[in-house]
Order: structure tokens, then C-alpha cells, then sequence
DNA sequence: CGAGTGACCGCAA
DNA sequence: ATTGCGGCCACTC
């Protein structure tokens, strides 16, 4: 429920869906797209990501095979690590239980 | 204001 | 089954 985050920009819904990514969990970037309204935007995601604040959990957010994604600050080995404290199998920077860990919003 | 880019995804050969 | 290509929308320079 992310209704009473709504903002103008759809950079803020992307920012809201991060933020509400429980912890030990997953997200893939066109789930996070569709739930913003768009399933073809997984690009913009990743570009938000980009220019975003460091602040948001992206090192919870993965592309659709489940591997960790390039541009992550530290690169990958960070990103695998911050998963692995959190529960997080993470092997050759792929999770293991991602289709188990994957977050299924409830829009 | 215009053009290029992007931490991607899906389909086609 | 695997590999390669294009497309989509928003943000940045």
C-alpha cells in the first residue's frame, strides 16, 4: 500500500516500492516498474538507481534471473555481502533462493 | 528545447 | 536449448 506516498514524479514511486522492500527479501526491477504502472520501464528503475540517493535498499532490489546488477556502489561483492547479512544466499553473485526470496508486492 | 543514455526485459532466429 | 537484437519510459547533460 503505497497510495498515501503517491508524489508527482514516478521516481518517487520507485523510491517508495525500495523502501518498502522488507528485510531478507528481493525485488526484481520490472516488478518494481510494474507496480509503478509500467511493466516496460525496467530500464528507468535501474537508471533511477543510478542517479538515486544511496540512502534506499537497492542492494535488495536484483535483475529478473536474480543476479546482482552492475553500478551497485563497491560493486557486486558489496552488494552480495549486505545480502548475505541479511539472510541472503548469495553464490557467484547470484541468489540462491531468489524465486523463494523474491518480495511479491501487494500493490 | 533536443538528443542520448540507462544497475532491463521480452521476443526472434 | 542458447544467443542476439530491439524496445520501452523517464531522467540527465
Amino acid at each position: 500500500m503505497i497510495d498515501h506516498l503517491y508524489t508527482d514524479n514516478f521516481k518517487a514511486k520507485v523510491y517508495v516500492v525500495v523502501s518498502n522492500i522488507p528485510y531478507g527479501r528481493l525485488m526484481t526491477y520490472g516488478d518494481i516498474a510494474g507496480y509503478c504502472g509500467i511493466a516496460h520501464a525496467a530500464r528507468i528503475v535501474g537508471g533511477l538507481a543510478h542517479f538515486g540517493p544511496s540512502d534506499l535498499l537497492w542492494h535488495r532490489v536484483v535483475n529478473r534471473f536474480g543476479g546482482l546488477s552492475s553500478g551497485f556502489p563497491g560493486g557486486r561483492e558489496v552488494q552480495a555481502q549486505l545480502l548475505s547479512q541479511e539472510g541472503v544466499s548469495c553464490t557467484a553473485y547470484i541468489v540462491d533462493n531468489f524465486k523463494d526470496l523474491r518480495w511479491q508486492s501487494q500493490r
